[in-house]
DNA sequence: GACTGGAAGTGAACGGTGTTAGCTAACGGC
DNA sequence: GCCGTTAGCTAACACCGTTCACTTCCAGTC
């Protein structure tokens, strides 16, 4: 953006990642409230005060946090998706799908922040005007990784999908203000579709994440991949599942 | 459980219950992180040491509301059961299923207290042989209540499950030793029906309590309803969908 | 080159937190 | 009536987010 910085913005700039970095660290190894301002501002040989000349709060810190999880986990589900070998819209969105429970399973404090009850102080008053606020605008970003495969097999493809008029009204409406936010012009019955696989796969990391699973299941990997075949399935791209490569 | 109890031993029970009582109005109106012990203690006219004679640490305290909470939803979600009429596995799962995203919905605090990442301090020393802890066990009766409608259905009149050699050798093997807990002995093919529906459940309520929907629907009640609805295909009890009653 | 304005960083302080230690006062069983 | 137990208190410690006043240092200007 804009490149002609003076040293001192430099500085600056420089200081902010480190804020962020340290942020991170801090985040994975003390979990989610041992994220404090303090002990981020002690582990880089600084004094909390400081930190305010670059975030108004604590909170603050903590959303930027946020949204620079959510550009990393975008990233590198994004890579998984270009390596995928043959590039068809099915077999990344099993892989995409599998890279994110491996995210999630594997970092597991950020997830608590970013899907989690965590960092969700709703101030009502605050939310309804703010909801284009900057973690909300990455989260879509992530949701789009998704929502884009999703469509990208129904356009390239297909699959069976809801008529417009066997949805809900009240459900159509919402559907029909969200799709037209969207490049392409799609079915609502392609969007109902990809938000109940959406659910179902946003529900499976979670509860195994969370430890909701482990009242019957103590490895939820195989009924992670039992669900994803169910998915693929649904997706008409059954053929396109094949057994973790790993 | 032992009723011959002495003056003190009431008094002590008294005061136990009003801790936590007042901690659940606290929780209620301060929100999870505002749940603190000192808080607690101010709101009932005392100091905050002196709740160390009722428990160990403000952890315990908190764990104690979540399995105070868990009872009051299973109690809730028992009584809608009873009172659906006909009183046929279907409906019944229906309603149980609708009751537990209205609690959900007006129990934000607390929903996400019991079902978030919230309170899901992780010591995994700790939590190996602990498993068993009441927590647990509160959210395994929690479970039960939807695992017991959803085998009614199967038993009663059934509905298509996946052979046991058809699920990965993995599974089978979990869901096995599960199967062996149950009173009732059931297909592995049910339970992973089971699993996969109250993910479903799981991800829809917990999506929407935790604003992560709101990137596509501003009400997300008719979703649910499609996603209920569809659920009862798979049970083979669409014919007892019925739109909700209110 | 001296001057000046602003930015970065500091220490002290306020009110909050969980938790521990030591004290007092009341209660219950002998 | 004594005496151990118990419930409650105060004081204290270490931490937290946040604010304020102060220094220090750098960039740009006369």
């Amino acid at each position: 953006m804009a490149e002609p910085s003076s040293r001192r913005e430099r500085a600056r700039a420089d200081t902010l990642r480190e804020i962020k970095q340290t942020a991170r660290r801090v985040l994975v190894d003390r979990g989610v409230d041992g994220l404090a301002l303090r002990a981020v501002a002690r582990e880089m040989g600084m004094t909390a005060p400081a930190l305010y000349r670059y975030f108004d709060s604590r909170e603050e810190l903590v959303e930027s946090v946020v949204v620079d999880l959510y550009g990393e986990l975008c990233d590198q589900l994004e890579a998984v998706r270009d390596d995928v070998e043959p590039a068809t819209p099915g077999l990344q969105l099993m892989e995409v799908a599998r890279a994110f429970r491996t995210w999630a399973t594997t970092h597991h404090a950020e997830f608590g922040l970013l899907f989690g009850s965590a960092g969700e102080r709703v101030l009502p008053d605050d939310f309804r005007d703010d909801c284009a606020r900057p973690a909300q605008e990455a989260a879509a970003r992530f949701g789009g990784v998704f929502a884009a495969l999703v469509a990208r097999v129904y356009l390239e493809q297909g699959f069976p999908v809801p008529a417009d008029d066997e949805l809900d009204p009240a459900l159509q409406e919402q559907l029909t203000t969200w799709c037209a936010k969207l490049p392409v012009p799609l079915p609502l019955g392609v969007m109902s579709v990809f938000l109940s696989c959406w659910i179902r796969l946003y529900g499976m990391v979670c509860m195994e994440v969370f430890g909701h699973l482990r009242f019957a299941l103590d490895d939820a990997g195989p009924m992670f991949e039992a669900e994803l075949h169910s998915l693929a399935e649904i997706l008409g791209v059954a053929d396109a599942y094949r057994p973790p490569s790993s």
